[in-house]
DNA sequence: GGGAAAGTTGAACACGTGTTCCAACTCGGT
DNA sequence: ACCGAGTTGGAACACGTGTTCAACTTTCCC
């Protein structure tokens, strides 16, 4: 699926990659939507699992954007995305994700916001979610895609103001 | 493309679409990719001349964030985007739109961040241009999934930022 | 061991796809 | 009138798709 695309994916096709052939996939997932939002439910429970370790961690901005910036993970999300576009149970299904996501961080970034120094009024929590979480999708998907917009540069600049954001935590606490 | 996805798009169904059959859509266009590379060049061309307009205007990151985070426009190139995932001409296409408007982005704002009052050490040009156009392509892509992920709060919360920084940068240019 | 349940397969159906070939048509210029 | 270039349409090819069906094999329980 990483490889050549969700329009790869048939049930000839991850027949042959798992050694048996197409009926028996449809034993198992009746329709090729099964098998899709199987695919989305397995990663999404486990990325729900890592994001909330990630933001109960010691410093959660921090960790949030490498699980967000990872690139393998997003990649296949925004395969999925892109799938569910013609999908409907998949896009349902992507969406129950996303709500679940997005209240996980807004909700942490309520409390969070102002550790960081950063005013909730200025950057409500609901902008600051979408943000990083668009951030790194552009950033994954520019990368994977092979585009050259400068993704390093940015990449750069996101470490050293999560540095910046992190260290000014600490201080607040300590202080 | 907007109502069925680019898997909808076939040699017979934009032929039914525009009231000739297929054989003639493949006179004009020889294959599917030169299709969508010409849709794609076509709608690249406007935007980056709107955005060159975006960029020049009296208040150049509102007008960059309204032409962003207009939704039919930015819906048609997250379609555009998935197509392109195994379509190696489309895909180039995108990279080459992709590089050029990034570009334009990142020499505006080279000298457009002071004028904001920000640092542009701490917010490099690189960053800023992804995370404005990657929160604007999440907003639009959860707005037309139907996703509800608070975009409403987001928005607002970015059109509030948006008013702050033109009044710092009309402040700072009166002063 | 027998029989039921679970698992697995080959063949097929109907369909939509990109694309090609060729015949037909339109139409402007001479 | 006619001819040639540009344009359009019908039919077809080979292919991949989702899915179903009936048959076969394996596994497991009694």
């Amino acid at each position: 699926m990483l490889q050549d695309g969700y329009a790869a994916v048939s049930s000839r096709s991850v027949a042959a990659k798992v050694g048996i052939n197409a009926p028996l996939v449809h034993y198992y997932f009746p329709t090729i939507d099964d098998l899709f939002v199987a695919v989305l439910r397995r990663r999404a429970d486990a990325n729900v699992e890592r994001m909330a370790e990630a933001l109960a961690s010691e410093e959660p901005l921090r960790a949030w954007w490498r699980l967000a910036s990872h690139p393998r993970g997003s990649a296949l999300f925004v395969e999925l995305i892109a799938a569910a576009n013609h999908r409907p149970a998949l896009q349902a299904a992507v969406g129950d994700y996303a709500r679940e996501v997005r209240r996980m961080q807004m909700d942490r970034l309520s409390s969070l916001l102002g550790e960081y120094g950063l005013d909730p009024v200025e950057l409500p929590p609901a902008l600051v979610a979408a943000a990083v979480q668009g951030l790194a999708f552009a950033l994954v998907a520019d990368q994977v895609a092979g585009h050259d917009t400068a993704t390093d540069e940015a990449h750069a600049g996101m470490d050293r103001l999560l540095d910046r954001l992190e260290a000014r935590r600490r201080a607040g606490s300590a202080g």
